[in-house]
DNA sequence: CTTGACCTTCCAGTCTTGGGAACCTTCATT
DNA sequence: AATGAAGGTTCCCAAGACTGGAAGGTCAAG
């Protein structure tokens, strides 16, 4: 199967699909014609990797967790280490997030929003 | 005063000054010797920009929010509708993140993370 | 035979820094 | 005077994870 066969059918666009060729996370069998050519197994690992990275898993963990769906002698451990490192980095964005958040809101709050230029968004900004 | 100074002062790395000079957020003078020269001006507005970038704003918001702080006429409202459209992003972000928290916490806890191959979270991922 | 839809590779850009090389200036010390 | 340290300068490369586009090869249909 052709590239854009294989996009629809894992739902991982051409483009990503030749990046991840690139750095080695599929490998694609070529046709004479120098097309490359999809095995059921490439689709497969590509929509694996579709869906990690939904989960927001980087490149680097999708090749681990990747490695470890393949390998028969896996541990649960191991792929629960990834998962929880991952959701760490997750829990660390989302507080930072979260703080901004209230800090811009409560300015928001107060300020008028009107046409005077008086606005405590601004003074908070100010040296 | 040097870019060290500057960096000092207003808490910006001179990498980041410099990066700034570049694209036009400041416009610091020149010595003689082609070193730049810091007005107190110069280190209020990386001063403004560093809390600015704290506080999440993107590179083009914080021009616009430089713009208006400079700007006797300014209103209120236009730097409150800046906030908000901020205020939209970093919800949608923080949304999204909720969501792949959700999904990943809950496939963690049913993992039991021994050293059996069995695991929930590589069999989400799985096609 | 031509058209159009594919496919290929390669280059460049995204966004905001951080790191480092190669070189220049200034100041203090020998 | 000479030297060395500590600053400054510019320029290039790296990151993450793609995305867009140009130039050109391949294939099936009309």
């Amino acid at each position: 199967m052709n590239i854009s066969a294989a996009a629809q059918r894992s739902g991982v666009p051409p483009k990503t699909i030749r990046y991840y060729e690139e750095i080695g996370l599929v490998r694609p069998l070529r046709e004479d014609n120098g097309y490359r050519s999809f095995q059921d197994s490439d689709v497969h690992k590509l929509t694996f990797l579709g869906k990690a990275r939904a989960l927001g898993f980087g490149i680097d963990d999708c090749r681990a967790l990747l490695a470890l769906w393949e390998d028969e002698a896996r541990t649960s451990a191991e792929v629960k280490r990834i998962a929880n490192g991952h959701l760490s980095e997750i829990d660390t964005k989302i507080a930072g997030l979260l703080a901004m958040r209230a800090t811009l809101a409560e300015l928001i709050e107060h300020c008028r929003g009107d046409s005077r230029p008086d606005c405590p968004i601004i003074k908070s900004l100010e040296p």
